[in-house]
DNA sequence: AGCACGCCGACT
DNA sequence: GTCGGCGTGCTC
């Protein structure tokens, strides 16, 4: 009989530990995946058990566990594997990958009572602590029977409500008013945090000041918001379910890829109806009483895809999960999912792979490059991979969809590891842009950041009633601004890079560690206060245009800044795609699948500027950014039109872009990858370690690691490189370097990696991280 | 992350 | 002599 089990903390820091088991509950109980609250030093803390313990110690030296959450498991044992694979994988504990996984209030035990049958006897857990033993038998026994139960605390509280900004800076308010503008720029940068978190932060004077800025309107409490809006006005640009010939090719395809493989990939160009193909298998696979994942790597896109699966598949039981829903909903959908047997479609972003679907049968991984399937900052993961591993685990079926795959996706699918259809035309009247380069060296900007002729031509397109869209992937107003005194850029004093200007806002921002500074600002070096923008971010365009263009046009502007009041990205997608703006002036977030029919042009106001990152994967980036954006332009009955400006027009990367070649492109880049031993020819990983800027040691460590682990690598029979500063060579105070590991095997890496973390485990001044096949080497 | 233990400076 | 500062190290 097991009576040790390990269990996984949900909380710092994280171990397994081990633990007896209690008396008074039946053994039956007791199952991996069950959730506990466990002793650990003098607290409790909830946990999850793994397994029954096998390790050697002591048993009269452990502690028994204290009482269980629950009287069945939450997760099951398919669940648990994947967690421990994942947690073996990236080299963290199983704890942190759960605590990563399940949403808020299932991994803190909010103070519970046990409150027993009808009579009014209720226990605080504290209370419950202090209990004789044969009192906590009694009370064991009576949970057990179902004689008592659990009650969490009850959420209504002030402190769980949700706060938001109600209005875009500029805010009125007095500039004295330092504690109402740190609440407002606080909430600002986190979107939306409950009261609680809000005063644990800040301090408890935000409650008072919450309620005066309330009372200015300028700020909203409300309760967790229940519903998600069930429609979405934005045209999701899906008539039917009626498939073209070539749809029906690339069905028939995936249903026979899926009788002899895992996964497979759906090459379409840009507006070729994959999502209807999505559809129509996702049917077929909930006919055969199997669950469905569809993912999307962006929280707009999950919306407008719910839309169209609840068009699609009416009468199924849709979810919705994404890392913006309350924490509420979002346990709410777990806790449903853990405990469903029918069949279900779940539409999300990367989080929600980590649902726990008891049969997940087709998962769908739309816009699979995107670079959003991989996270990494709290924890590194690939999506992609954690969708194999689930699809394997349940004999399902993985479809990654891109216009532009992932190199490593295609090439997989070129050696026929991965089977692939291809979609090439476009369904209905629309066909692919024509797409022309401005060169900026002959033709320089003079009417903002355009060139005369793309100007003129967004001026034409307006005047004939149709819509144009202006991507630059620069967010603020100005990306620097130097002093007239000393000719100075202003830095951030912790990253070293240059501040950018938000000009609404009147702030200086840090873009990497979200610090701001307000404006005017005083040099710190000379004390002058005059300073001039330099280049040009989408706030700058979007006031550019406005003023430049026709009064009546009204240009908007979509990227992080703008939709950061709650609603407001579908509001600006609503008033475009129902033709009240004209112009829509946006970074990246434009060229994600939205659907626009009233597009037919779309500028790119910098095509060079992601194409020089020290990055091997910039010109797969940049392609892929490009295709994207294009691929918003001509897909109503208009053809569509694409400028692209540049100042290096000569580089490889454009006549692919303009004849829409993602396969000479693919050809290209990976002979270059080949020849220089990049992915998808090589495995690689990157060892990053920082250390405080102001630590005297830090050059001597920052050579010792270097050493030990091109040692390490050496004896593994990889290769390593550096160390070398980051790209970012300074963030939030601290000198970031790394290794970069070159090799066959990931095992290996992981192992130097364990190597290198237990040598000097003891520096506490240094931070070691490990990142697989790193998505962009900053 | 908590929360102890522990070793130095300013007070009754 | 005691209170308390936060550096260091452990939690079954």
């Amino acid at each position: 009989m097991e009576t040790l089990w390990d269990v996984a903390l949900l909380g710092a820091p994280f171990t397994t530990l081990t633990y007896t088991l209690p008396e008074g509950f039946p053994h039956s109980l007791w199952q991996p995946g069950l959730r506990v609250w466990v002793p650990v030093g003098r607290a409790l803390r909830p946990g999850v058990l793994l397994r029954p313990a096998s390790s050697s110690l002591d048993p009269d030296k452990l502690k028994p566990l204290f009482w269980p959450l629950e009287r069945a498991p939450l997760l099951s044992r398919d669940y648990l594997e994947m967690i421990e694979e994942m947690a073996k994988r990236v080299v963290q504990d199983s704890g942190a990958i759960l605590a990563a996984a399940l949403p808020a209030g299932l991994r803190s035990a909010k103070g519970a009572l046990v409150a027993a049958g009808n009579k009014r006897e209720r226990l605080s857990l504290d209370a419950l602590r202090r209990l004789s033993e044969t009192e906590r038998k009694r009370w064991a026994e009576l949970w057990s029977e179902g004689q008592a139960e659990w009650v969490l605390h009850d959420s209504e509280h002030r402190d769980s409500l949700q706060c938001f900004v109600k209005q875009d800076p500029p805010w009125q308010v007095r500039p004295q008013a330092k504690r109402q503008i740190a609440v407002l720029d606080y909430l600002w940068d986190k979107g939306s945090v409950n009261r609680g978190r809000l005063r644990h932060e800040l301090g408890n004077w935000a409650g008072p000041v919450l309620d005066t800025l309330c009372d200015k309107a300028l700020v909203e409490v409300a309760a967790p918001e229940e519903c998600e809006p069930d429609s979405c006005s934005v045209a999701s640009g899906l008539e039917d379910l009626v498939l073209s010939a070539e749809q029906s090719r690339a069905l028939e395809g995936l249903r026979h890829a899926a009788t002899q493989h895992q996964a497979a990939l759906v090459h379409g160009v840009t507006g070729s109806g994959k999502t209807v193909v999505y559809a129509h298998l996702a049917r077929e696979w909930l006919a055969g009483g199997r669950s469905v994942l569809l993912l999307v790597p962006e929280v707009a896109l999950a919306r407008q895809t719910l839309a169209a699966v609840r068009h699609f598949l009416p009468g199924e039981r849709v979810y919705l999960y994404h890392g913006y829903q309350s924490p509420k909903q979002r346990e709410k959908v777990f806790t449903e999912l853990a405990g469903r047997d029918e069949p279900c479609v779940v539409v999300g972003t990367r989080s929600a792979l980590f649902l726990p679907l008891r049969d997940t049968g087709l998962v769908v991984l739309d816009e699979e490059h995107a670079e959003s399937f991989k996270q990494d900052e709290r924890l590194v993961y690939q999506a992609k991979e954690l969708a194999f591993f689930r699809v394997r685990q349940s004999q399902g079926f993985l479809v990654l969809g891109s216009a532009t795959p992932d190199l490593k996706t295609f090439s997989a699918a070129r050696e026929e590891r991965l089977p692939k259809v291809t979609l090439q035309e476009r369904v209905g009247a629309s066909q692919l842009p024509e797409i022309d380069l401005v060169d900026l060296r002959e033709e320089p900007p003079v009417a903002g950041p355009f060139a005369a002729s793309v100007h003129q031509r967004l001026q034409e397109v307006l005047e004939r009633g149709e819509q144009a869209i202006i991507m630059h992937n620069r967010r603020g107003y100005a990306p620097l601004v130097y002093c007239t005194g000393c000719g100075e850029v202003a830095r951030c004093p912790d990253c070293e890079v240059g501040l950018t200007y938000h000009k609404r806002r009147q702030r200086l921002v840090c873009h990497y560690c979200g610090q701001h500074k307000e404006f005017p600002f005083v040099c710190p070096k000379c004390r002058a206060s005059q300073f001039v923008p330099i280049g040009e971010g989408t706030e700058l365009i979007e006031e550019y245009l406005s003023t430049s263009l026709p009064a009546g046009v009204r240009v908007d502007r979509l990227d992080r800044d703008s939709t950061r009041r709650q609603g407001r990205l579908e509001e600006i997608l609503a008033a475009f795609s129902r033709g009240e703006s004209q112009v829509l002036v946006g970074t990246q977030m434009l060229s994600k699948g939205h659907h626009f029919p009233g597009v037919t042009l779309a500028v790119v106001v910098d095509g060079d500027l992601g194409l020089n990152l020290p990055d091997y994967r910039a010109a797969e980036r940049t392609f892929q950014m490009l295709v994207q954006v294009a691929g918003r332009a001509g897909r109503g009955d208009k053809p569509g039109h694409v400028l692209i400006q540049t100042r290096d027009p000569e580089h490889y990367c454009w006549e692919f872009v303009r004849r829409g070649d993602y396969e000479g492109f693919f050809e290209r880049e990976a002979a270059l990858r080949q020849r220089l031993s990049y992915p998808p020819y090589t495995k690689l990983a990157l060892v990053r370690f920082s250390l405080p800027t102001e630590w005297e040691q830090g050059a001597e460590t920052i050579r010792e690691v270097g050493r030990f682990l091109r040692q390490a690598g050496k004896a593994a029979g990889l290769r390593v490189l550096g160390p070398a500063p980051a790209p970012l060579g300074q963030l939030r105070g601290r000198l970031r370097y790394h290794c970069l590991l070159k090799g066959e095997s990931w095992q290996e890496m992981r192992t130097v990696y364990q190597q290198v973390r237990h040598r000097f485990f003891r520096v506490r001044q240094l931070r070691i991280q490990l990142d697989l096949d790193p998505v962009h080497m900053m």
